[in-house]
DNA sequence: TTTTTTCCGTTGCAATTGCAACTATTTTTG
DNA sequence: CAAAAATAGTTGCAATTGCAACGGAAAAAA
């Protein structure tokens, strides 16, 4: 992002009358998509998932926030038969927005709706960039291949060949789109192998 | 889309100087997006997919493009290590346009650029429409359930329980990531159970 | 600090999938 | 039109994956 989004959310914040803040505790659902809303959320603080429940009663993990991630209806509209929501996955606080149109500028001198305009293009552009990241994830036909991706992914963004993975495992699974039990053992197989260090959710990726 | 795409696009070869026309033939590479080109593409005519080959050989199928769609790095920047490719299917026909900023105006009176500016949000979240299509079908488990996904999705596109792939079944197999042969096999099996009726690249889904 | 819940790690087994290697059919091209 | 190329359709077999069902470790709640 090439803008300063802690000022731009102090400014949100301080200035526009249209935003409420709330908390979450783990597990409680802080947006569905079901219907449309005009509104979006600013995460302050905390994580989340956007996630879908299939007809099989499979999750997936669709995105992880974190920390001054955004994200609305907006982003998704008109997707899918599948009902999304947005979970919290620990004690986190979010920043509600109320729009009438997101792309026509507030009436009242709205400092933070002047930048929205201006910047929504990044915001959506980031978006995309993470809709591909995951459709390239998910295009490997081997849980092998996604978890290697996937992990390449997370050292090339650390700049680190050692890093966290930001989630449990069992939502890895989720993320990945496999079995849990099956990428465990696929895991177990790397870690046999010598092509990665594990210790927890700590990964380290060897050089062949 | 809200506006008027073919009025849009008549205008543009009309009053900008930035623009190009050229003919594909099948198989061609109408562009790439491995460095920035500050380019976009209408698609006039023909047919043409977004493709990635991985270190495997696979072949991906990122997105498919018919008459009128727009692409360009902008939707895709700063994705991946693999290298993107749109090729031309059959006899196509692109309109080529280059820019500075995207996001700025023509100096000149373009009535086109500032269609494009006014527009390029709708544009963007079309793609992330299609972005979250395929991740809903790549994050199926089954070949069974990704080949009905994308039926029913095309049924409800057409709103018709007939219709007809706009894919070679072996682009097909591409698009979903799955392998030809087990894909056929599937197809085979929903055939055998009376879930389809398939002719060719017609298909009819049957209520169960 | 117990108790409960969530998450991790493992394994046998059956089902699904990918791979390879064909033939048949359709489409394109010289 | 004939030859070549692409696409469709099959099948056996091996590898991968999902499912189910565990026990143990860690984290959260009482």
């Amino acid at each position: 992002m090439d803008f300063d989004i802690e000022q731009f959310i102090l400014d949100f914040k301080n200035n526009c009358t249209r935003t409420y803040e709330k908390n979450f505790s783990k597990g409680e659902v802080i947006t569905s998509y079901i219907q449309k809303r005009h509104q979006f959320c600013i995460l302050l603080d905390g994580s989340a998932d956007l996630v879908r429940y299939d007809r099989n009663g499979n999750r997936i993990i669709i995105e992880h926030f974190s920390k001054n991630d955004i994200f609305g209806e907006v982003f998704y509209s008109v997707i899918t038969n599948n009902e999304l929501f947005v979970e919290s996955k620990q004690q986190s606080t979010v920043l509600f927005y109320s729009y009438d149109n997101i792309h026509s500028k507030c009436k009242t001198t709205c400092k933070f709706h002047s930048q929205l305009v201006e910047h929504f293009n990044e915001l959506v552009i980031n978006k995309i960039i993470d809709l591909n990241i995951r459709i390239e994830l998910l295009s490997k036909r081997s849980i092998r291949e996604k978890l290697l991706t996937y992990f390449n992914f997370l050292a090339t963004k650390k700049f680190n060949n050692s890093f966290t993975i930001p989630f449990t495992l069992t939502d890895l699974a989720d993320y990945l789109s496999v079995d849990r039990s099956a990428m465990m053992r696929e895991m177990k197989l790397l870690k046999e192998e010598e092509i990665i260090i594990k210790t927890g959710n700590r990964i380290t990726l060897l050089q062949h």
